[in-house]
DNA sequence: CACTATTCCTAGTGGGTAAGTAGAGAATAG
DNA sequence: CTATTCTCTACTTACCCACTAGGAATAGTG
């Protein structure tokens, strides 16, 4: 699992503009700010925002007092639908889906592994809203796992030599 | 999350060399053979045997009688252990691990979502094993997963208009 | 030894895509 | 009508995935 920089910065710039929605709803905030407060690329955020607004989750306005403001409140808006508009399905085997991927003798049951990624990743990624990023208040599922021991380690063995 | 070609292919190839060691962990197979019944480029498929070596994943062999083998049992190679190997970490953030990436704002908590999403791909994967996928025998985590109601359907939402 | 079959190594290619840039055009308020 | 800001199209640059080619090394066979 790749996050790219799309993603990482189409998050980033979406907290930004939750947290000044929950201030005020109706509020609109300029590209250059999110551009400037998150370090992101200013004509790169700006093709990301619109992307986000076209999928519906973003308002925008042009002139002199324009900007960007969330579409609807932060509860509502959640990891796994911006990572999708984004980048498209959560899983994907070879660009395909995994429910579409067949294979033959041993590797029969494959398919199932990656099936199971994919809900694995729905339980997390579509529990989380902007919302519950801001607060760091995590529901039960994602608490559970970072409290895993070694949560924050890395796995050593593919340093390739 | 993306399963490279590469990946998948490996993971045919490993499948099909644990079938022939469970019924004789000396035999060698050759590649051309792996290629054939998994439908897998031939060089393509070399290159991915060379670095499962290299990892000591597989034991190899040249000439008229050659061909590759597992190193060990199938029950003691994980599939996490096999994606490490040929694609590097589970889960990476703009090419960085997620332990070291930092936000500022509202972002900051989103570091957070990153390591929960590896702690979600490690639960799944490393306690996968070929001798699993081969009998079709996951462990109560995996069978749970697939479980879910809508597991084999993908969700819609992302058809960009 | 010659011969054959196989893996190993180096190199390279074509296409696609991610990441970012540039600049003109269109809307909006004052 | 002017300043500001978003919008749209096009472009670039670089990298990497997927895959290929060809020969060198190795191991058994007669």
């Amino acid at each position: 699992m790749q996050v790219s920089a799309k993603v990482d910065y189409g998050m980033r710039a979406m907290l930004f503009l939750a947290e000044r929605y929950l201030a005020d709803s109706a509020q609109l905030i300029k590209g250059d700010a999110i551009s400037k407060a998150q370090s992101i690329p200013v004509k790169f955020l700006e093709a990301i925002l619109t992307e986000l607004r076209n999928a519906g989750f973003v308002i925008s306005q042009r002139g002199a007092v324009g900007g960007y403001r969330l579409s609807r409140s932060p509860e509502k808006i959640s990891v796994a639908e911006l990572i999708r508009v984004l980048d498209g399905p959560l899983a994907a085997v070879r660009g395909q889906r995994p429910e579409n991927v067949h294979y033959e003798g041993p590797a029969e049951k494959l398919q199932d592994v990656w099936v199971a990624i994919r809900v694995a990743l729905r339980d997390v990624l579509e529990g989380v809203s902007l919302a519950d990023i801001i607060s760091g208040n995590f529901g039960p599922h994602l608490s559970q796992l970072l409290k895993s021991p070694d949560a924050y380690i890395s796995r050593p063995g593919y340093e390739s030599n």
